[in-house]
DNA sequence: AAATAATATTAATCTAGATTAACATCTATT
DNA sequence: AATAGATGTTAATCTAGATTAATATTATTT
């Protein structure tokens, strides 16, 4: 079992002892998800919060015309799921797919709470996973709001170098709210403009 | 001082001992602002999280050609801040701006740290005051991105039902991500649809 | 290596919402 | 009550990005 992204990642933030740890090791669940299979759908009551240790995610809605809109990526040693649909234990807003062979630990609902109990230094860690989570949504709105397409694409570059790599550009596409002709016609413009 | 709105909210989700009231309340400020006053500046770093005793604010931003964003409205017992400037205390993307007079409590961030040390049970109470803003934030992702802008009105009047009192149009237009008279366009719509 | 499926590009036409500008109200100040 | 400033509406024209559809490329299977 390879816990150990896990564990340095949370040496970032706080220091665990070593009875601690063992806790927090009892408590997690390791998962392997083939490419293509779902780790929340939309509708469903999300039961984990999950750390990628390998392999790559989108997290995506399907609105009622059908059209899916991707929300985020997310790689090695960030965390995946519907945290909304997580947090408050309603129905999820959006599905998580596997866009690779994906290893994940999961923390499910009710151990995270029994783990808080036992380890109340967690609830400073999760606060600041939220904290983090949560300046990365706000600064999406502020780039949905404010940003043309095109600029708005070249930051989607600077900030993922390796997911325009990683994924088809359709989910590029989808990502930046546009369509895969739109941003074929962008790519092509970037290219003349130079 | 009025600090009975800030306890009640703070004993839905924790509940303190006297003492630690006693703690709290020291460490917390009160202040007035006028209308039109900044509780926040963009590009100042912000140095409070605010508690709304009374009035009313709006959260902003400005891009370089100029255009108000308005990202969200704020009344009584709510909190309002650049929250992603105070988390990581770096220069603020939103202005803050009263639009009556308003009464606060402030708790700066230094004053923030001192009590998570004092008081390690506000760590759980400030991560589920985050996780909160966090679930809003998300929603606010999906609204702008699948509704048109019409749909988008509707929700906006079933969940701030008296706000659309409280600001000028235009600034609800702003909220939408809309013109002003592209707003104007659509209340007519719906007059004449019924 | 051919065939099929998946993905990407190009181009023509269309539309939601922006922009501009003229006019109408409403509110506050002298 | 008259004027100025702020706010709101209507209408004409314009544009970013959508839609559709045809064609090209690339990857996968037989």
């Amino acid at each position: 079992m390879n816990n150990k992204p896990l564990l340095d990642y949370i040496n970032i933030y706080i220091n665990l002892t070593v009875e601690e740890k063992t806790i927090l090791l009892s408590k997690i669940i390791h998962r392997n998800y083939l490419k293509g299979q779902y780790i929340v759908q939309q509708g469903d009551i999300c039961k984990s919060a999950n750390f990628i240790i390998s392999g790559c995610t989108k997290t995506f809605y399907t609105n009622k015309e059908g059209q899916e809109h991707t929300v985020m990526f997310s790689v090695e040693d960030w965390w995946t799921s519907d945290l909304g649909s997580f947090i408050t234990q309603t129905p999820a807003d959006f599905n998580v797919q596997c866009l690779e062979n994906t290893e994940l630990i999961q923390f499910t609902f009710e151990n995270l709470e029994e783990l808080y109990t036992k380890i109340p230094k967690l609830e400073r860690f999760f606060r600041k996973i939220i904290e983090r989570a949560f300046v990365a949504s706000q600064k999406r709105i502020i780039k949905n709001f404010s940003l043309a397409a095109k600029e708005h694409y070249l930051i989607f570059k600077e900030t993922y170098p390796e997911i325009e790599q990683r994924v088809p550009q359709y989910m590029i596409a989808s990502y930046l709210g546009i369509t895969k002709e739109f941003l074929s016609k962008i790519k092509s413009q970037l290219i003349h403009d130079q």
